[in-house]
DNA sequence: CACAATATGTGCGATATATGAACAAATGTC
DNA sequence: GACATTTGTTCATATATCGCACATATTGTG
């Protein structure tokens, strides 16, 4: 690609969309370009820019980000068919076993949700399509890892920030490559307790007609009323009951 | 706001990423042109520039959106209070009633989901955080335009395509307010089959603490197991509740 | 209340981008 | 397989944006 073949105007102002986060939903101008990097003068433009097209309202001080926002998520979810022929299989599963399932693809280092049917909540943080967590130590995560090239994943570990969200978290990234090159093994992932106390979950990888590792999907349930020990006795028939089914519905 | 401080290549990005939607995934440079009114060069442009950034993949001919795309739906969803305050109050709501429960807020003419927990699902399409549904023959839409001042709502309703999703849906304008009105007055709305055959929800507005309308939530419902004529019956009360709950904690 | 510190607004030269036409390549049609 | 049509790419140039430096406004503090 040629250098003129970028508009970094654009570039900028997705950056800037991008400052607006979990723990600073509201910034000034001065904020953005701190977080962002770029000059105050563009950072505002930005800013003025969104606030102009219905993206942001702007109080005169703070910038805060309107719905309108989500169109630009949901040409995703929307435009993409995996999401959509994933969702009702998600809905009966999760019916089934009476817990929470979900499917997600990686994005870098992350795991992002693109479907998800919750039965009573478990977890204490809110996941929803378009929601992120670290890849190392989600269920979801460690089978798409093991679905990459191994040097892929080490890199890919490598760049993230492994730290310990409980005291069971595996950080270790020889100890991680060792789990990976198991879940590549086996065929599925449980994670006991490591992202959150009190939570397990089994995940599977789905396949695509050609036999390509397209997403996960997994389940979740509450440590006190199924021990990770019998998280594959009870769920791994019905995840890749699943995955079977929709092998051939995925290209 | 000056002229100098619009950023045209960046509004002219955040068009060529709504370009891509339910009916179209999969967009080759001329398609963006043409969807979006850009010159074929600018567009190419502001597409190469997705891709490099990693918020689209090309593959010569055909771009498609990539989940990188989520994290700016996602910055807003997690950047706003609104959906994390909702969501456990929605959680409980739908456990309680057994039925899907949400909440939207309005942007332009349409709702957009903001959380929602689901139960078995009733509808045919897939509603999650970020979906959009007209906000006409919608409950909580007919709410979020009563809670409006008369002559907006009206000029909302003409900007409108009012069609009818089924013989039920209302189109007429004046009917519309006439409806509008009656909402004012009892406090919620209650769609009877006019979205969807078969499916009936039933909408309260949810106020701050300073008595503003900042969003909504609803539950629906089966036809076939729950009549409209017993919507509010069953659960008007446990949606009032919820409200009652948030107003102090919303502003 | 005055001073310092921090944040925001603005004008301008240098630089980057958009435009539209012209060309090249691919695709579809008969 | 030749023609028509659509699509993608390149280029020169007119135009718009960037980032800097300075001006102004706001906020916090002793």
């Amino acid at each position: 690609m040629r250098e003129t073949d970028f508009v970094s105007g654009f570039a900028r102002g997705l950056k800037v969309i991008e400052a607006f986060g979990e723990t600073t939903p509201r910034l000034a101008i001065a904020d953005v370009a701190k977080a962002t990097g770029l000059d105050r003068a563009t950072a505002r433009r930005c800013l003025l820019t969104l606030a102009e097209l219905g993206y942001a309202d702007y109080d005169g001080k703070f910038f805060v980000l309107t719905p309108k926002i989500l169109r630009l998520g949901h040409a995703y979810l929307s435009a993409t068919p995996l999401p959509h022929i994933v969702q009702p299989f998600l809905d009966k599963l999760a019916e089934e076993v009476h817990q929470s399932a979900s499917a997600s693809v990686l994005d870098g280092t992350e795991v992002v949700y693109i479907a998800r049917a919750s039965q009573k909540r478990v977890m204490s943080i809110n996941l929803m399509p378009g929601s992120r967590l670290p890849a190392y130590c989600a269920s979801m995560g460690r089978v798409l890892l093991a679905a990459m090239p191994e040097d892929e994943a080490r890199a890919l570990l490598k760049q993230t920030n492994l730290r310990s969200f409980t005291p069971r978290t595996l950080t270790d990234p020889a100890g991680l490559m060792e789990e990976l090159a198991r879940v590549r093994e086996e065929g599925f992932a449980v994670i006991d307790q490591e992202l959150e106390l009190g939570l397990c979950s089994i995940a599977v990888p789905l396949e695509n007609d050609r036999g390509r590792v397209v997403a996960a999907i997994n389940i979740g349930a509450p440590a006190a009323s199924v021990p990770a020990a019998e998280m594959a006795e009870r769920y791994l028939e019905p995840l890749k009951g699943v995955a079977r089914l929709l092998k051939s519905l995925l290209r």
